[in-house]
DNA sequence: CGAATTACATATTTTGTATTATGTAATCTG
DNA sequence: CAGATTACATAATACAAAATATGTAATTCG
């Protein structure tokens, strides 16, 4: 039963994960994002028609890809998390992997920025999940912060902190933004902004009232 | 010899000014950023080679309006100075305009956001100057504002604060950035960000100390 | 009958060519 | 001879035709 039940909480079936994996892999050894669903189905011998019994359209494939890369981002969210002790060094890290991973990722394969671009245009589901989970995830470090009494804002300032956080770090965190400005933005920089804010949160926390 | 002197002082020709005012004039009307060297000449019956006794090539004529519109943008910084007492509301008002300002030219034309786009990629000495002007205006404002003991942190501290100010303020000052963000970023949250660290520089000096 | 394929109309991309623009040098003009 | 033009080689762009991809419906296969 446990089995059965495992096979159902599977998302994708093993033949979507297959056509995901062919596409990133084409993906990374493209000059452009210009994947072609044909190339896709031909590379994994079967007929293009095929995979449209998985992919509702070709964007629901590039899609997915974007989902998975979000996904991973989140994995290595949660592992900063489970690395670090501290609300302010886990905030600090959750944001900074994130930069860094992000970079990476795009920095890899000129190819990855498109479909970036495509769905974060399209504000794709995809984008809409992960913009909640990582202020979810913020949201929940920083209560736990203020629990251990380590950060010294008040219970309410938590949406005050959370948007001033996000957009001071957006830049850092947004792909397009890191794309922009893959040659100027270090992840020093990202740190000195995120440390600005943690220690603000430490003692400062009158500054996070509303205005 | 005065009059001698003004004719000198004149960074631009009259015939340049006329060149500039017709590329903008076309650059207005048109759909994308593809400016014709020749177009501009026509306009002003001139041939387009003697354009090219005023403008190295055509990037220079491009350079040339970016150059135009970042000094207006100065401008306005400076009579943003000029209208606001506290060096708070200085420092909030030059950028916040900044901002402003930047988002309806952009608005304006379609094409206004390719010119920017070439500028500030080939990094032209236009964004240079404009990027060590906003700089250094910003640093005499928080030092008036530490003279007249409207900001806490101490002198030695201002390089740090305009890092961090301009990390944090970057994507609402940044074309390419307020062009991406044009949907999303409102003229409210920049001046969110801004109240934070001028608060932060009259209440939490300390928060500025170099790591 | 479900899983996959081929067949097909429409959209998009590629390709080759004609046209037009750029930038420079030679030439003209007042 | 300074100020501008025309003339020209090279580079970029526009355009039309052919080729290819997308997405769906009819068809085949096990």
């Amino acid at each position: 039963m446990s089995i059965q039940d495992d096979s159902i909480t599977l998302a994708h079936s093993a033949e979507t994960s297959r056509i995901l994996d062919e596409a990133e892999r084409q993906i990374l050894s493209l000059p452009t994002g210009k994947l072609r669903v044909v190339d896709v189905a031909a590379a994994l011998g079967m007929s293009h028609a095929n995979v449209y019994r998985f992919f509702k359209n070709r964007d629901a494939l590039l899609d997915g890809l974007v989902d998975r890369w979000l996904r991973d981002g989140e994995v290595r969210a949660e592992k900063a998390i489970a690395d670090h002790v501290t609300a302010s060094n886990q905030l600090k890290h959750v944001l900074l992997n994130l930069h860094v991973q992000t970079r990476a990722k795009i920095a890899s394969a000129p190819g990855v920025m498109d479909i970036y671009h495509r769905a974060l245009n399209k504000r794709s589901d995809a984008v809409e999940r992960h913009r909640a989970f990582l202020i979810q995830t913020c949201a929940g470090i920083i209560e736990l912060g203020i629990e251990r009494g380590e950060f010294e804002i008040e219970r309410t300032q938590i949406p005050s902190a959370l948007i001033l956080i996000e957009l001071a770090t957006r830049k850092f965190t947004h792909p397009v933004l890191i794309s922009e400005g893959l040659a100027d933005d270090t992840p020093e920089e990202a740190e000195r902004v995120l440390t600005f804010f943690i220690e603000a949160m430490k003692s400062a926390p009158h500054l996070f009232e509303q205005s």
